[in-house]
This record gives C-alpha cells, sequence and structure tokens, in this order.
DNA sequence: AAAATATGTCAGCCTTGTTGACATATATCG
DNA sequence: CGATATATGTCAACAAGGCTGACATATTTT
C-alpha cells in the first residue's frame, strides 16, 4: 500500500480546552463580538452595494479628512490597487472627493462629503450603540479597563495610529485653522 | 452639462469626533486590536497554504470533536459549498478525519488528527499569549470585566452558541462516555 | 533635462464567500 | 418494498476584496 502507509490518523475524542494553557474563552469571545460588531455596518452598507472595505475607507477618510492616497494606504495596511477600486467606487457616489495638495499638487488629499458623512455616521451608529448597550450590562465606570485591554492588545508599534487620530491624548490638532 | 448638476460636492474638512456622539474610541479599538489578534496566526497558516477559513474550521473541529458536517455550518454561518473546499484541503493533509455517525451513518463525524490538534494549538498559542500580555498591562483582576464586555458584545440570540462551547458555564458534557 | 515621487490604471491571480443544480448514501414514511 | 426526505459531496459559475507586475501621467526634486 504505498503512499498511505499503515497510520491512517487517529481521531482525537477529548476537546481542546482551557486545560490546555491556552485562552480559549477569551479567544473565542474575540471571536464572536467582533463578528457580530461588524454585522450592524455591513447590513447598511450592503444596500449601496458596498462591502466592508468601502467601510473602512469611508472612516478613516471621515476621522481624518484631507490624508492623501499615501496616508491612507497606510492606515489600512492594503496595497494601491485594491484601495484604487473602492475608493473609485465612494467617489463615483459622491461619498468622496478629491482634492490636490495645496503644497505637493501630486497629492490628493481626501474628503467625505456630507453624504460621506451621513453615511459614516449611519454605520458607526449602531456600533455605538452596541457598545453603549455591553458598557451598560458592564458598568460605564469600567470604561477605562476595556479601552486600556483593547489598547493593549494592539501591536505596540502600531499604537502610534490610534493616538494620532483625533481627539486622543496626545493630539497633534492636524487643524491648524 | 448634463448629468452633473451644479452642485459639485462640498468637501467637509472637521473630523468627525466624539462631539458627534459616536464612541469612536472602542469602535477603533476594536479594529486595531482584533486586526492585530489575528495577525498572528495568519502567518503561521501562511506556511501550510492555509487562511483565516481554515483556522476557524480547526478551532470548532478541535474544540467540539465528533460534530457534524451540519452543525460546524451552524457554528461558522456558511455555506457548504465554502466549508468543503477547506474542509476537504484539512481532511487530504491529515489535520481531520471524518467518521461516520454512529446513529445516523449519512453524517460525518469531524475530529482533529494528533496534527490538527497540534496547529490548532500553534494558531491558539500567539493569540493566548497576546491577551495574557494585554490582560497583565490592564491588571488580572479585571478578567471578569473583560469577558462580561465582550460577551454583551455579542448578540444574545447567539450567546448560546459561546455557552455550549466545552467548559463553559451550563456547559451540557457533549460526551456521554 | 533627468530622476524621483504620487497617483492612476490595466491585466491577471488567489482566497473565500455566494447560488444553483445534481449525485449518492442512508433513513424514514406509507 | 417503494417513495420520499435528509446529510453530504461535488460541479460550475460568479463576486468581493486581497495580491503582484507593469506601465502611464503629472509634478517635484535634483
Amino acid at each position: 500500500m504505498p503512499g498511505k502507509d499503515e497510520h491512517e490518523p487517529v481521531p482525537i475524542r477529548t476537546a481542546l480546552s482551557r486545560a490546555d494553557g491556552i485562552d480559549l474563552d477569551i479567544i473565542e469571545l474575540l471571536f464572536f463580538a467582533y463578528r457580530d460588531f461588524t454585522s450592524d455596518p455591513d447590513q447598511i452598507l450592503a444596500a449601496d452595494g458596498f462591502g466592508r472595505a468601502h467601510h473602512r475607507v469611508l472612516h478613516f477618510v471621515n476621522r481624518m479628512p484631507g490624508l492623501t492616497v499615501a496616508e491612507l494606504l497606510d492606515v489600512l495596511k492594503i496595497t494601491k490597487q485594491s484601495l484604487a477600486r473602492v475608493l473609485k467606487q465612494l467617489i463615483d457616489t459622491g461619498h468622496i472627493v478629491q482634492l490636490p495638495g495645496p503644497k505637493d499638487r501630486r497629492q490628493r488629499e481626501l474628503y467625505p462629503t456630507q453624504r460621506g458623512r451621513a453615511l459614516a455616521l449611519a454605520l458607526a451608529r449602531p456600533q455605538s450603540r452596541r457598545i453603549d448597550a455591553a458598557l451598560k450590562e458592564t458598568g460605564r465606570d469600567k470604561r477605562d479597563v476595556i479601552e486600556g485591554f483593547l489598547k493593549a492588545m494592539v501591536n505596540p508599534d502600531l499604537r502610534a495610529q490610534i493616538d494620532n487620530l483625533p481627539g486622543r491624548p496626545g493630539t497633534l490638532g492636524s487643524d491648524d485653522g
């Protein structure tokens, strides 16, 4: 019997459990929590023919209006070609506009339109409500604990991306107006 | 100029902020935390030519050995055809084996092999370490708060899926042996 | 003027989701 | 027993959203 050998693989009947030294509880909670967390906007997006990729672009353009294509690529960690597809759709549908960079006119600064802002808010609202409900259940005084934990889950070298968002401790104040 | 009208969309220059009544902080923290949380196993999976879909299948087969294809589909919420592709690969590579159901021989009970168990553990380990490090930073006594929050983020009707996993409060004890 | 940079775009590939249709083995119903 | 229902497998086609490589264009820098 060449190629199959005699070691037919033996099925393991015991469940992987916490006894294996793995924090399965939180691993699974993160999986389920995130799945449902993203399900809210997914439905709204589908109505416009958009997907999660559009959501991410729209969110960060709303959070950092005027950021360039290169800066957006850095936040999203995707390629120019991947971005191009969804960005084009968001521009064609009037959710985002591009303006030539005032200093470097090769750059394209990205801004949300009123429609883009409205959609971003519509997408964020159910997520915010879900968070609020969960926080209420947990105890609102525990907010700092939750934030601390989530931030500690992020790669240290990428935490700067969070801190540089507007309205954060240690914000640079990108609007000089 | 038909089709373009005169209302060229006006760029919004102010950043979406917490003043808009949205919990942007936790929304973004969840995004970044989950992104990095999943990046750990992604690298290991790539070495075997697997993706995140394989991870999910492997995880739940390890957590609920002997579950049927239909049960797995219910947990993953994907179609039979989507599952078939990745499941076939996991079987062909000796990570998972199928046994005909003892009562209903149309069913296929899914079990991990030693190799499948090892890979599941290898994938879970860095995630567990990341959680542990974050928990250490936050304070291990806050563990219940974190778990409570994450569970509260899950759709109420889907929390049963969590509670039915082995080693959970209110476990049914699926092994009757 | 030449080289580097920022962006856009074309073409093609991969993974992982989808639907629809159909085959097979087994169980159940009448 | 025969018909029907069920559990699973599989084929074909399609879509979203990642990827790479190559090349065009505008603009800035050298």
